[in-house]
RNA sequence: GGCUGGGUAGCUCAGUUGGUAGAGCAGGGGACUGAAAAUCCCUGUGUCGGGGGUUCGACUCCCUCCCCAGCCA
């Protein structure tokens, strides 16, 4: 039974260029963007998310703005409403075009990834987290040893959020180690074609030091301050966006604004080699250097219309080096 | 020109009575199934400004030159 697609992905450190190729792709393919990113989900984020501003967008930009910054989303929602949206564009005829740098988020959406049916968060989340600065993180650790010696072999004891987590899928009578799995041994759930942007990291530092300074030029300090009207900061999820948080601070007076944006430029660093680190163990992504926009987007356009929606087995064609 | 401080890892600096160097930050690598732009782990050799000398041995002492900061002319 072959799987549900074609899609292309276009993944890659933040400001590595994904949206605009991911954009000009599914103009030359009549499809839709999805964004697979946790922040652009949020309503009212955009300078600091860097969402494509409507008017620059040449198709539609789904998956973003579905939830208000109040709600604490999760990768279990968003799987299920990206696959619904996918699932609508498949059944339309056409080949969807994911983009963005959540590696989780991606993976969740396009792997055969399985989380728990049990509620999340809540007391208990708030329980364990009392817990925690009770007893410390390894106590908590030594807690979880007890119950469910598999899963905190695999964790260690400072990382109590994992540790908590843990717990709890505990409590749902689950196992953290049962379904850990690791980035290499995951199934697909869709026929998808990733290809991952590389750029050499000089340049890449370039391009985000730059990307921060013209999110301040466009607006990002009132951006945090209008989200701050709408409860920014009592927020978990929202307020700890890179920008975001930092913006906060400064608001507080723990900051200059100055030096918030070196933070910010510092942070995005970090979090683009996480993301770096995250694509690179995926050996389905095929790396393409984006120097050249024209000569990307043909790349991986003619990849997917040259086989047509039919054949598309999830073999592993040669692995193009591209260029 | 004279005096006084300084010149040690990309940056800021430590370096004990001479036994060929070490912290913070930056940087690098990694993990990863319900907060993921989060969370967590690992990672420090550099002509100790140049040259000469004393010494078994000098980043550490002496001489000299170069550079920087401040003060005095």
């Amino acid at each position: 039974m072959s799987l549900p697609g074609p899609l292309v992905a276009i993944v890659g450190p933040t400001a590595s260029g994904k949206s605009e190729l991911a954009d000009r792709v599914a103009q030359a393919l009549g499809s839709s963007v999805v964004s697979i990113d946790a922040m652009q989900v949020y309503r009212g984020m955009d300078v600091g998310t860097a969402k494509t501003p409507v008017d620059e967008r040449r198709r539609p930009l789904l998956m973003v703005d579905v939830v208000d910054i109040t709600c604490d989303y999760s990768a279990q929602r968003f799987q299920q409403t990206a696959r619904q949206v996918i699932d609508d564009l498949l059944a339309d005829g056409v080949t969807p075009v994911l983009c963005g740098g959540t590696g989780l988020y991606l993976n969740a959406v396009i792997d055969d990834m399985r989380f728990p049916s049990g509620a999340i968060g809540g007391t208990r989340r708030r329980h364990y987290e009392q817990l925690l600065d009770a007893m410390g993180a390894d106590a908590l650790h030594a807690e979880l040893a007890r119950r469910d010696p598999q899963s905190a072999r695999l964790i260690h004891p400072h990382n109590a959020r994992r540790v908590i987590r843990a717990l709890e899928m505990q409590d749902e009578g689950r196992s953290y180690a049962q379904h850990h799995q690791g980035l290499h041994a995951r199934r697909p759930w869709y026929d998808a074609r990733i290809w991952g942007i590389e750029l050499d990291r000089d340049e890449l530092y370039r391009r985000i030091d730059r990307r921060v300074d013209e999110m301040f030029a466009h607006g990002l300090v009132e951006e945090v301050e209008r989200l701050v009207g709408q409860g920014l900061r009592e927020r978990r999820t929202a307020s700890q966006a890179i920008g975001y948080k930092e913006v906060l601070q400064a608001l507080d007076g723990e900051l200059t604004l100055d030096e918030a944006r070196e933070v910010i430029k510092r942070r995005t660093r970090r979090y683009a080699k996480r993301q770096i680190s995250w694509f690179s163990h995926d050996e389905r992504v095929r790396w393409i250097r984006a120097d050249d926009l024209e000569r990307a987007v043909s790349l991986v356009v003619d990849e997917v219309s040259s086989e047509g929606p039919e054949a598309s087995k999830d073999e592993d064609d040669g692995t193009v080096q591209a260029f």
